[in-house]
DNA sequence: ATAGTTATTGACAGCGCTGTCATTCGTCAA
DNA sequence: TTGACGAATGACAGCGCTGTCAATAACTAT
């Protein structure tokens, strides 16, 4: 609002001087921080880390930051940190997953800054949401072995967050459509998951359902373990034994065999997410509340017989 | 500095109220603000993010937050990011690698907060300095790989940052210290680092260099896609063909065969940054302003040719 | 009891911006 | 020339804390 003349003795200024504006000044006066809070789980898990690159690089060049907040899987953890987070009247906040603790929703809901949850999808978010059906996607995945010929596929999982719980659901649908009398093949820890305990499931379900033709992996760690496990036993990976993995990190496709698995959009979460709070701020237009992501099989070697 | 009754009054309106600070007013105020700031190439590496969850996790529970930077590799986006964090008057700032561009350095020399640089050593840190010798770690590796018997180790690597580059380095040194005249057989890109590029990288190394009995790897993504591709072509791994990778990620031993790498202690790194920047913030001895957290060459299958 | 200390409390300026409002300038129609 | 009106600029209160200093209270030694 000034004129071309001041603007650009005001930049001659600022150079001269070196000004540079005061974050916390600005913070003060404006009642609205240029923090952009971020929620996840895990800071050190692929998956999230890979929605966090999405989200940088979409902030990148604005004039917000990405402030992140590691929940650590714990409902009192992530409740303090939204406390936190919206002490400093955020320009937006992303969190993770929909299964807020009753408080944690309660303060979200009171928040007077954009809310997107992501990594899910629900009818019912606090303000906007960007993921896709973990069940669904399971299910497709399941059905997947099914359509292969595979007969009794297991169900392995580790860290079981309510996504993964959602997962389980949509494999045990697969298996319930399949056979409404069939056995739920399954064995589940909430051990924090690792290539390892991959290896470790894998044995453990064997000896426990010695009938298990195929496995379906929580993730994408667990897949790998499961198929090193059955390299080490002499199994023919695909024709012994099927095995599938969740997400689609870049690992599945170069191994040997490939491993299939279910490709999530995590990057692009990132970046919708981002991109969402950023349109709300400006008060330009967000779009629909509610983006579904879906997902994508991709089949590979570990699930192909012939 | 308030009697007991004082305090318990306090507390009890603050309770009453629901008085919560504000982190802005605050830091503008006292001049400070409670963000340790950290600036990474990259958020989906897991090396970093290694280092992020020790960080992480020592700074919960204090007043302070990780506000966390992007550099991408990218040694302007680094400086833009050094200027930014700085106008936020942070606790602290910890940045990964001592390679710096000069206007970085002088930033930092400049900035009157306590520095930590990690990943990397040096007799000549900004403030101070937590990590290990690359060059003397990947030495240590690729003598493994003579001790082995191999005689026609190549190096592989991605990315190649400073770091790499001392990395390869060390392999030089060891070629050198085997045979004065000894071939450096070697195969680099920018390109990013992935599983797949592993495998490329492997095939075409060995067209370039046939004799190639043994592959260092800058890192063990990129081993491990070696080591797929290895198997691929029917290469017995350890054999015919030894492997070796940079960092021990989890899945090195997990794989099968598992891969010999060169552990370096991530973890430790983050946890001991943020342990000085919190020391000397609360002004208690922060101990040597050098710390070399050296590495452990972890040998396996990989590279055992019995 | 008095002076000298130290512990405790209160008062308030000021950190560097933003947002609002008053003022001045420039332009154009009457 | 004058008045009216919008554009451009200046002035300044106040955002919610912290740090400093003054004032007061509570002791202690003389």
């Amino acid at each position: 609002m000034v004129s071309e003349g001041l603007r650009t003795r005001i930049t001659k200024a600022v150079a001269e001087l070196g000004y540079v504006p005061d974050p916390s000044a600005r913070a003060l006066a404006s009642r609205r921080s240029n923090v952009i809070g971020v929620l996840i789980p895990s800071v050190t898990n692929n998956v999230f880390t890979d929605v966090l690159s999405g989200l940088y690089d979409t902030v990148a060049g604005t004039p917000y930051n990405v402030q992140l907040g590691n929940t650590r899987y714990i409902a009192s953890v992530e409740e303090d940190l939204i406390r936190i987070f919206l002490s400093q009247r955020p320009a937006g906040l992303i969190v993770a997953g929909i299964d807020q603790s009753p408080a944690s929703r309660a303060l979200l809901e009171q928040a007077d800054c954009p809310i997107v949850q992501i990594m899910d999808v629900s009818n019912d978010p606090v303000d906007m949401l960007v993921g896709f059906s973990h069940r669904d996607a399971a299910r497709a995945a399941s059905e997947h072995l099914f359509a292969q010929g595979y007969r009794a596929p297991a169900f392995i999982g580790a860290r079981m967050d309510p996504r993964s719980e959602r997962r389980l659901a949509g494999f045990s649908d697969a298996i319930k459509a399949a056979d409404p009398n069939g056995k739920l093949r399954k064995l589940t820890t909430q051990e924090p998951s690792s290539v390892h305990l991959g290896g470790e499931l894998f044995d453990r379900l064997l000896t426990l359902e010695p009938d298990t033709d195929a496995i379906f992996c929580n993730n994408d760690d667990l897949a790998l373990g499961a198929q090193f496990a059955a390299q080490r036993r002499g199994l023919q990976i695909g024709k012994d034994i099927g095995i599938c993995g969740f997400n689609d990190l870049e690992v599945m496709s170069a191994a040997y065999p490939s491993i299939t698995s279910v490709r999530t959009f995590r990057r692009e979460m990132g970046e919708l997410a981002a991109r969402r709070i950023l349109a709300r701020t400006n008060d330009e237009d967000a779009g629909d509340p509610i983006v579904d992501l879906k997902w994508l099989l991709c089949a590979r070697d570990s699930t192909d017989r012939s």
